[in-house]
DNA sequence: CTGACTTTGTCCG
DNA sequence: CTGGCGGACAAAGTCAG
């Protein structure tokens, strides 16, 4: 493994990587060597092209070890892998279900073929459509100059220096996208939308359905008038002749095609697939003026690779029965197969295997080499399987906002960046009122090295000051590591995950037992080390999955990846222990959460504002009266007791109205003692909704009183999910040292060995810190800032996609 | 060992 | 000069129990 003689291949990995991807339509027969030698020699020497080398390495490695792997493979475990595969196969053979018709469509060359729709000069022009750094799509003439989409402009441009970049008008796609998609639904309302330029529809019902129907239902008119009326509505200007520029040159029409009175088409159709698929192609040109592919088979891996097989404007059907099946799949590329990509292909071609009947000849090695759902999903290809009902997706899993600039090394750049994106993601979060429990920062360095730290709370935030709490601490910490030179970043971008409305929908209640047993658990298992000072079990800072907080172990991590990202010397502070940066990130979530609090926002209006998180469970109590909160909170506190709970259904019943955080703190502390709960400042603070409000005000020596070794304290850290405690705990506590505690943020000794009141001081000193890292910046304004100022000085990317 | 969680990588359009 | 964005999922590592 350590052998690393990679080099020989690094030429040809350099290749499979970076070459012209022309396994699609419309690339055949191009002249690939020249037009290699151009994107190579405008590559060479980039970072870019640096960083693909590396990671082609790496993918070069793990084609290494695998034939490592394979050459210590036995004739038994062969043979026993055998007997596996082909019990498998004959189970899954017995499923096979050819009953249903399938079809993907797709749009040809979309985007580009909107903008000559809508500008004719362009029909006999390479076009593409995007921008210098990046392209979408292309037209097909373009294509033969080797430009295609995820090619940057700046080097189509070198491949065909006539070409047209078009900017994208993402607004224009998705109505045009609206139009086709309600063709689509006549014939399954049903239909799954992949793209705004493709879709897989099960049109078995309709065929149902058609066989019965007259043949006057089947005849379609399309006379010029109602045509311009249609395209009336969508833009200013529209052509008076009706029917749209071509955009192919070929457009086999193989149905009867008449000209009626009025001078419009006549087209019938019969009512077998076939028949039905060019009719519903028919119509999306006659409704758009764009032109379709269609692949029409027994499920939708075959859909798919059907509908590229006559592209573009025209389609292909794979018949019904099985042996149809297995003679289309012999032959088949692996890289055709939608799921098996570049280093996929790559690893199965070290093996021998290019196509589909090599797959199966060698299923039995790929079930010792990879993984079982990998393995898994190789047979079925090879055996032409695939779903035979299409779903719609169910809820979204996370939701993100990045955005790709030029260097940017200042800090208060960063963080200005960084609450604009928790801004902007705060409002998609908005519009489907979801909130996510993980909140997850990515940067890309100037080398193209990508990186993503996640922090997982206890409860979901959605809004802008929650996120960018979290997500300032990841950026802070990964700003120290390096420091004391900057971060030189080229991307940031936040994602949300683990949505609490996924959780709260499904099998929520019964695992209210389960969780507060959990806490249980949590709590007896670690009594045992219940009188250790509390701080060796306080969770890792976000982003030190890795132990780098520990000074030593920076040096490891330097040894072992030794790229750009670790600093060349130490990059921990004087006195910045993972202890340290534990409390000092409890204390800067409160800290965000509170100044951005007073500082701009009113109390949002969105749903789950519309309830209280209960400080012992965590969960939300959908109730804005407090007595029945407080009730709630009685109750789980009995049941944390006694091992048991007493939630019942109707706790959390919505309820109406308001209330302040502050109305919060006054009962629930008149209530319910600090202390009797465990509650402590951190583990309020921990939690975005209960620890504002509660820590508000609150007496540091009240607080005190909950006792740092109790262990429901550290029950609450933990609970955050996310960051584990240490691997290596600090050896030395402070608590028994004196007093000695150093300040992270102003880097002074403070006379106490009381945390509460350290932590106290961390808090306003980083209000401080955090007032001049803001104060000093302009309230985000979406519209100026979209176009970034000064020091921002690459582009901004917004909605773009790919079109094929 | 298993489950939970983080990070990285692959793939898609 | 200029090499994207957003989503899903899987592998692999680590830790706690």
């Amino acid at each position: 493994m350590a052998t690393g003689g990679t080099s020989s291949s690094s030429e040809e990995g350099f290749l499979s990587r970076m070459a012209l991807n022309d396994n699609k339509a419309g690339m055949e027969g191009l002249n690939r060597d020249k037009i290699n030698k151009i994107i190579m020699e405008s590559s060479k020497g980039s970072r870019f092209y640096e960083n693909e080398l590396k990671k082609e390495q790496q993918v070069n490695q793990r084609i290494e070890r695998m034939m490592l792997q394979k050459a210590h493979i036995t004739e038994q475990q062969l043979s026993k892998a055998q007997a596996q595969v082909e019990k498998m196969t004959s189970d899954l053979e017995r499923g096979r279900d050819l009953s249903r018709v399938i079809v993907h469509v797709d749009m040809d060359a979309f985007y580009a073929a909107v903008e000559t729709r809508d500008c004719p000069d362009l029909m006999d022009k390479p076009m593409a459509v995007g921008s210098m750094s990046m392209l979408s799509t292309s037209n097909y003439h373009a294509r033969k100059f080797g430009v295609r989409a995820a090619m940057p402009g700046f080097i189509a441009k070198k491949l065909c220096p006539n070409l047209v970049i078009v900017p994208t008008n993402f607004d224009k796609y998705r109505a045009v996208s609206a139009e086709v998609r309600e063709v689509f639904a006549d014939y399954d309302p049903h239909f799954l939308p992949m793209s705004l330029d493709e879709a897989y529809l099960d049109i078995s019902d309709h065929l149902e359905q058609r066989r019965g129907w007259p043949e006057t239902d089947l005849v379609y008119l399309s006379p010029s008038l109602s045509l311009v009326e249609e395209h009336g509505d969508l833009q200013e200007t529209v052509e008076v002749e009706g029917l749209s520029p071509v955009l192919f040159e070929n457009s086999p029409s193989s149905s009867p095609c008449l000209q009626d009175a009025a001078g419009g088409e006549v087209e019938v159709f019969g009512t077998c697939a076939e028949e039905a698929v060019r009719e519903m192609r028919f119509r999306i040109e006659q409704k758009t003026s764009l032109t379709a592919s269609a692949g029409i088979a027994p499920n939708m891996m075959l859909a798919k690779v059907c509908s590229d097989k006559n592209k573009p404007n025209g389609q292909y059907k794979l018949s019904s029965n099985r042996q149809a099946v297995i003679d289309f799949i012999q032959d088949l590329p692996v890289r055709k197969v939608s799921g098996i990509g570049k280093v996929t292909e790559k690893m199965l071609g070290a093996l021998g295997i290019t196509s589909c009947s090599h797959l199966g000849q060698e299923m039995a090695l790929l079930a010792l080499l990879f993984s079982e759902t990998s393995w898994h999903h190789f047979l079925h290809i090879s055996m032409g399987l695939g779903s035979t009902h299409i779903e719609r997706d169910g809820e979204r899993k996370s939701m993100s906002t990045e955005r790709t600039f030029g260097e940017m090394s200042a800090l208060k750049e960063q963080f200005s960046l960084c609450r604009e994106l928790c801004q902007d993601l705060a409002q998609d979060l908005q519009k489907e009122a979801l909130k996510g429990k993980t909140v997850t920062l990515k940067l890309k360095n100037v080398n193209f090295e990508v990186k993503t730290r996640a922090w997982t709370l206890p409860c979901a935030v959605a809004t802008t000051e929650e996120l960018f709490a979290v997500a300032k601490d990841l950026l802070k910490t990964e700003i120290d590591n390096v420091s004391p030179q900057p971060l030189r970043l080229r991307l940031m971008g936040v994602r949300v995950s683990s949505f609490a409305s996924a959780d709260d929908k499904k099998p929520l209640q019964k695992s209210i037992v389960g969780f507060l047993h959990k806490k249980q658990t949590n709590s007896s298992s670690t009594s045992q080390i219940s009188h250790k000072p509390v701080k060796e079990h306080l969770p890792k800072p976000p982003g030190l999955t890795q132990p780098s907080a520990c000074p030593s172990l920076v040096q490891q991590r330097q040894g072992q990846e030794g790229h750009a990202w670790v600093p060349s010397r130490g990059g921990v502070e004087v006195g910045r222990t993972g202890e340290d940066q534990q409390s000092f990130l409890q204390r800067a979530h409160a800290q965000s959460l509170r100044l951005q609090a007073e500082r701009e926002d009113p109390p949002e209006k969105g749903d789950w504002n519309d309830s209280l998180t209960c400080p012992v469970c965590f969960r939300e109590v959908n109730t804005t009266e407090l007595t029945v909160f407080n009730r709630h909170i009685d109750q789980c506190l009995s049941g944390v007791t006694m091992g048991q709970n007493n939630h019942t259904d109707t706790e959390l019943e919505r309820g109406p109205s308001s209330t302040t955080g502050l109305l919060l703190y006054e009962t629930s502390t008149a209530n319910i003692p600090l202390s009797a709960v465990g509650l402590n400042p951190v583990c309020l603070n921990t939690c975005p909704n209960g620890g504002v409000s509660i820590h508000r005000g609150t007496d540091p020596n009240t607080l005190k009183g909950s006792s740092q070794s109790d262990p429901h304290v550290r029950d609450c850290l933990l609970s955050t999910g996310g960051p584990r405690p240490m691997t290596t705990p600090k050896p030395e506590s402070r608590d028994h040292r004196g007093p000695a505690l150093t300040c992270p943020v102003c880097q002074e000794t403070q006379d106490t060995n009381d945390l509460t009141l350290f932590n106290l001081h961390v808090d306003l000193c980083l209000n401080q810190e955090v007032l001049h890292e803001l104060g000093g910046l302009a309230p985000v304004d979406r519209t100026t800032h979209t176009a970034p100022p000064a020091a921002h000085k690459g582009l901004c990317f917004r909605d773009v996609l790919f079109t094929e």
